[in-house]
Formats: structure tokens, sequence, C-alpha cells
DNA sequence: CCTGATCCTGACCAATTGGTCAAATGTTGA
DNA sequence: TCAACATTTGACCAATTGGTCAGGATCAGG
């Protein structure tokens, strides 16, 4: 978190680089437990004492994952402005959320593994950073409501189903896809969601 | 899966059943691989030796607990019947899945923790057992919006969004909680639920 | 009350795994 | 060029873990 720990070397770049990808295909395909550090090291393209030479256990390599990992994920609620029209707002959060599990399953299954576990490694983060910015968008959404500008909702429980919805997508890919056969589960999911929010959004 | 391997003695019945139940806490908890077989062992009150003495392995116990679990968790959506109001039919679905998510939090977890590791030990019964199943269902919501019964939904994103919703409150409990804080989870959910699937259903 | 089957245990094993370390090899800037 | 520094490695270790096994304890039925 201090300013001074960024990588020094082209090296050091690219190696950390290379673990963190490595570390994210194995962590959110596995678990923290199911995960061991060889196949890191091995699909990093290093040995594994060279990586703990770049990070110094495998609980290091998860927690920079991890605190990596929020900054991205938030950023989609930071954008719900106040101003402009407050349907399209949510929808557009919708559309956002939906396009992250299409683009960033890894992330969004290292993070479902991480609050399934009980968020051993996040607890603190979620209190932090995901609490607060949670409070100040659902009195946004709350003041859209009693205004009249959308249909009465809960706000917390409606940023629960924004959220549930659109990473089901990423995290139970492979029932969805079990199911689905051929046909494109982003494409249905897109008209089926943003359907869905408007009829439940429209005052 | 045949007749003949049900327990015998009560000793038996006992300590099967302790194992299970311990083994549900467990790996719900820990995924398959973070659990140990001395964990479950030491939650079900017998050795390790003990416990394999009923269960040739960990994964044996592993995929017991998954059979057993396809039955309890496919009942709801069996019970959608071609007759009576498909509103009400399709809303008491919701409920049951939504009080299955209260009661049976353990279940869920591990449904969502297999899922998420690609359904390794679960792909089979997925295909031989949920598909059909949930093929003659979306076939049966299909004839209902054909003949105006329930507004236009895609039938299979529709059971996507019922699952992803009400097991949201199970699999993503510690972020629920945290956020809720002192508020009931599952009483917000139950009228929030209702009333988005009675906006989005209704013709 | 005794005999065969069931149940249980301590001791043990091999494989895996997270992590260490001293030494070898590369890289870089003065 | 060469010395300081960064990078990489093979060998190794201790702890954990899934599983085995021979024998002892217990139980049920005749």
């Amino acid at each position: 978190m201090t300013a001074s720990d960024k990588p020094r070397t082209r090296i050091q770049q690219r190696n950390i680089n290379a673990i963190q990808e490595a570390a994210l295909d194995v962590f959110s395909a596995n678990g923290f437990r199911g995960a061991t550090v060889d196949q890191i090291a091995a699909s990093a393209g290093l040995s594994k004492p060279n990586l703990l030479y770049y990070f110094p256990s495998k609980e290091a390599i998860h927690v920079a994952l991890l605190a990596a990992l929020m900054d991205t994920w938030l950023a989609p609620l930071r954008e719900i402005k106040d101003t402009g029209d407050p349907v399209s707002e949510l929808l557009g959060y919708v559309q956002r959320k939906l396009e992250m599990s299409r683009d960033l399953p890894r992330e969004s299954r290292l993070f479902a593994n991480e609050i399934l576990q009980g968020a051993p490694r996040l607890s603190g983060t979620l209190g932090s950073e995901l609490k607060p910015l949670v409070d100040e968008k659902a009195a946004l959404i709350q003041s859209w409501v009693e205004a009249g500008k959308i249909a009465p909702v809960h706000p917390y429980h409606l940023l629960f189903s924004i959220w549930s919805l659109t990473q089901h997508y990423a995290d139970f890919d492979v029932q969805v896809r079990m199911i689905l056969g051929d046909e494109d589960p982003f494409e249905g999911a897109q008209n089926h969601l943003q359907d869905m929010f408007g009829k439940m959004l429209r005052p």
C-alpha cells in the first residue's frame, strides 16, 4: 500500500505480471486450498523457488490478487451517477456488470470462491471499501424512489439482485452452458436482464 | 444405486449419518480440496480409520453427499405443475427455493462449490437429471407464454434468474449480512423477489 | 456363554505441499 | 571490465494428508 513497493526492473515487472496472471487462472479454477504453488509457478513459466523470490508465500499472492480485484470489481458501481436518468443509470450498471462476467469470468470466480469460504481474506476490504460505497449508492437509489423516479424497491436487495444475476453467468458457467447447449449465454442474458430490470424499475 | 447397499445395523445407520452430516459441514465450508478427512472424522466423533471403514475414500463421501443432494435440490422444480395458475406456480417456486436457501444453506454452498470448480463430480448427474427436468419445465413455461398466461420470457433465463437470486442469499451470506447489518436477509428478500417476479411475469 | 461378524484403534506409510537456503548464473551501471 | 546487485536453481525439510493394516474390542444370535 505504500508508494515505494512498485516493481523496478523490467524482469520484475514481467515476472510479477506472469505470476499474477497464472495465479488468477489457478486460484479461480481451484480455490485457494485447491491451488498449489507448483501449479502457479509452472503456469507462469518459473520454478517454485523463483516464484517465492517474488512473493513471500502462497497467501501473499492470493491477497495481492484480491486487492487488485476489488478496484476493477467495484468500478461499475462507482460509475452510477446521481445526474442523468435513474432508470438508464441502473440499466447501464446491469449492462456493465454483465459485460464483466463475460470478459472477466476468472475474477468473478475468484471473488465467488472467497465469499463462499466466508471471505477469510477479504472481510477487511469488504467492510472498509464495499460497505461504504454500497451505502452511498443505496441512499441514492432510495432518493430516486422517494422522488418517484423509479418504482419502489428495497435498494440493498436491488443491488443483490444485480450482482447475483450477472455474476451467475460467470460463476455457474458450466451449468448454464450445459442447459443452453449451443445458444450464447450472454446474448440471451442481456435481453432477459434488460427486460426484467426495465419492468421492475420503471415507475 | 443397487437396492442392497442400504445400511443394516443401527451402528452403521448412526455412523454413516454422522459422517454425512459432518461432511456436509466441512465440505460446504471449505470445498472438496479444502476439507480433510481428519476434520470430517473429528466432527463426526470418529477416528479417521473408523470413518474410512464406512466410506472407502474422501471422494466417496463427497459423491454420496452430492448424489443425496440432487434429489432435495430438484424437488422444488419438480413441484411446478401444468395445472393451476402459471404465475402462482412460478411465484411458489421462487418461494420454495428461497426457503431452501434459508433452511439448507450448507447444501446450497456444497452445490455452488462443485459448480464453481467446473462440476468435476457432478457433470454426469447434471446431464442425466437436471437437464431433462429443466427442458421439460422450460417447455411448460414456453407454453404458458404462447397461451398468453404469463408475460413473454426466455424460459431458461427465467430459471437461471430464480436460481441465482435465491441461492445468492445462501452462497453469499457473509456479504449479504455485512451489508444488511441487523436486518433479516430473508424477510426482505421474500418481499423483493415476490414483487420482482410478479412484475416480470404478469402479462 | 460362546462364536463369528462387526466395529474400532494405534501405528504406520508414501505422496504432496509450502517453504528455505546456499550457491550458481545473469544483468547493469560506473 | 568488473563489482555490486538481481535472478534463478537444485537439493532439501518439516508438516500435512489420504489411506492401509494387523490386531483388539464389542456385539448379536444361537
